[in-house]
DNA sequence: TTGACGAATGTAACCGCTTTCATTACTCAC
DNA sequence: GTGAGTAATGAAAGCGGTTACATTCGTCAA
């Protein structure tokens, strides 16, 4: 209401004319503000302030050769889990001169390459990615791309750059064996989706159960079905009806062991004294439920959070941190739903 | 691998060169098609297949000063419900020349207003902002922004352009009604946030119990803690401490109903006999929880979907649709836990 | 005093594309 | 055949910043 002044864009020539410079001088008080004497500076800066000054992106982009957007590719956009990495993506971008650009790839290598390409043509500040497996032409683009590369989600030998994540086959690995400890004795296992990730879930899974002299017998249960708690409870259901000496299962996420918990109620099967169940992150529901549900709990935000600090760490030139694959680890959080006497 | 000339990324004049046209031609040939002859289009669209090349959205963006961004600011990340917004708004985007970039306000008026700024900044092709309480700055830069600007998650009488949604209070007046319409008599109120739009809620489910004759009593209990499972089990206890004869709960989403449900069957409480418990938002959950869990469904990923294709409607210039606010209203999903004998 | 040097600032080219305006080549009515 | 009108294309001026290079000016050692 006050100022009509927002109206007609300012732009740079407004507030160097302003305080009576360049316009160079403006842009050099923005970008390299120590070749600034002070007084000037602080003029600028007043300027910038009264006419509500804001730099155009697009200029800036197009002049510096570098855009101040940090690209983030995702798989999915509704499964809980990047929500949370998300989450400590947009809190470490907070604040920062950089501003975050999303993509979905629907878990699709090949839309993931696209989107790939699309967002390289924008020269981002950093380009952030998940897990490990992308096509060899994104692999290429990747290799060379002029900014720093952080993948996310997974730890592995090669990163393009630097890395941040956990091993999903050990967290397998460690949960079977959690499930083994408790006594039992048949665990199934449930998947849905059966991307990569949970590939390496289900490896992990299958080696434990070898090395501990157990058969897995039909008691591995799957589809490629986007999961949901409901399916969670339907693939409980048929896994007992071809496995019925199945007494505990390891479901590759917490809604399925959700839907899982709560089709055990309905069929009156007792957790955790016929029916251990084991989920995967820990969200924040498994503790409220009753009975609580054991999970593996990883570090999403925290993932987030730091592939953001990876990157800002790689433009200000700070000595690369000792590893570029950081392994944050994973934590089997036991609760009531694998309490078995023993 | 095979191609090198990926590297040095091609631009239009590359591909301008290799036609033997003017970079005007080929700019024309993106833009506006049919100022372009047939058979030069043709031979452009094919060196730009064999080159690779991909516009700079930079350079479009400063030299038509106008970007191919649609702004959407949210305010959570985390939220579910935005979640699947945010489903239907990039599976709206795909195959369009436009591009998402999100926003995050957290529930402060005054970070949207920054964003706003921000974002209108870069000329964006369009903007959609979440409900109606906007600070008065934010209104007038919204009220003068010269492109589509469409509001979701609510409906009200003065959109700044165009509006989808649903209506809180009637939303709420109908849960409470079914709820009194199934028996209950002492029904409560458990809500979290307290953002706007619950508060409307909270409206809703106190005029409906007044138009009904009944008494609010000490059951309406409310927090500005952020939602989850727990809290739902926290509140629930708290409420039944205060106000033991409640014999329902009306909750402002379907994580405090969640909540609630595990604390009743820790309580021995039975839902929906001694306890009726409604959701809002019927996320996938609901109907898989034992017992199944009573809803207000909310077309979260319509509103995503329809706030977009509102703005491509408008950037086609497509006659206004009838409307500029689309109700799209909501449904109460009655389900077991509010199944009382009457 | 004088020339060298560094700090502060200005000048102007340029980033890659869009778009106005001018130009060319035709088509067609008269 | 001629001038008007139209479709297709090119030339060039930006869009709003950044940055290499030039210029100015004050400081200081010789």
């Amino acid at each position: 209401m006050a100022n009509d002044n927002e109206n007609k864009s300012i732009k740079m020539r407004d507030v160097a004319d302003h305080v009576g410079v360049s316009v160079a001088t403006v842009s050099r008080a923005l970008r390299n503000p120590e070749q600034v004497s002070p007084a000037v500076r602080a003029r600028i800066a007043a300027a910038i302030d009264t006419l509500g000054y804001l730099p155009d992106p697009a200029a800036r982009a197009l002049a510096s050769t570098r855009s101040d957007l940090i690209a983030v590719i995702l798989p999915s956009v509704s499964n809980n889990v990047f929500a949370d990495v998300m989450d400590g993506i947009y809190a470490a971008a907070e604040g920062t001169r950089y501003s975050v650009q999303l993509g979905y790839s629907r878990y699709s290598p090949l839309s993931e390459e696209n989107l790939t390409k699309l967002f390289l043509r924008q020269r981002p500040a950093g380009i952030v990615v998940t897990g490990i497996d992308q096509t060899d032409a994104t692999k290429t683009l990747l290799g060379q791309a002029n900014c720093p590369v952080v993948q996310i989600m997974e730890t592995g030998p090669e990163p393009y750059d630097r890395m941040i994540g956990f091993s999903h086959y050990d967290a397998a690995r460690v949960a079977t064996a959690h499930l083994i400890a408790q006594g039992y004795r048949a665990p199934g296992f449930l998947g849905a989706r059966m991307d990569p990730r949970t590939q390496r879930r289900l490896h992990g899974f299958r080696d434990e159960l070898r090395a501990q002299g157990l058969e897995e017998g039909r008691r591995v249960h799957t589809t490629t079905r986007p999961s949901s708690v409901t399916l969670g409870s339907y693939l409980l259901g048929e896994l007992l009806s071809v496995a019925p000496e199945t007494d505990a299962v390891f479901c590759i996420n917490d809604d399925l062991a959700l839907g899982a918990m709560f089709e055990a109620q309905r069929r009156n099967l007792r957790v955790p004294e016929s029916l251990g169940i084991c989920g995967f992150n820990d969200m924040e529901m498994m503790g409220a439920a009753e009975p609580a549900l054991t999970s593996v709990r990883t570090f999403r935000r925290e993932m987030g959070e730091g592939a953001i600090q990876m990157i800002l760490d790689a433009l200000a030139e700070k000595a690369p941190a000792s590893e570029p694959v950081l392994d944050l680890g994973f934590e089997v959080v036991a609760r009531t739903s694998t309490q078995r006497g023993g």
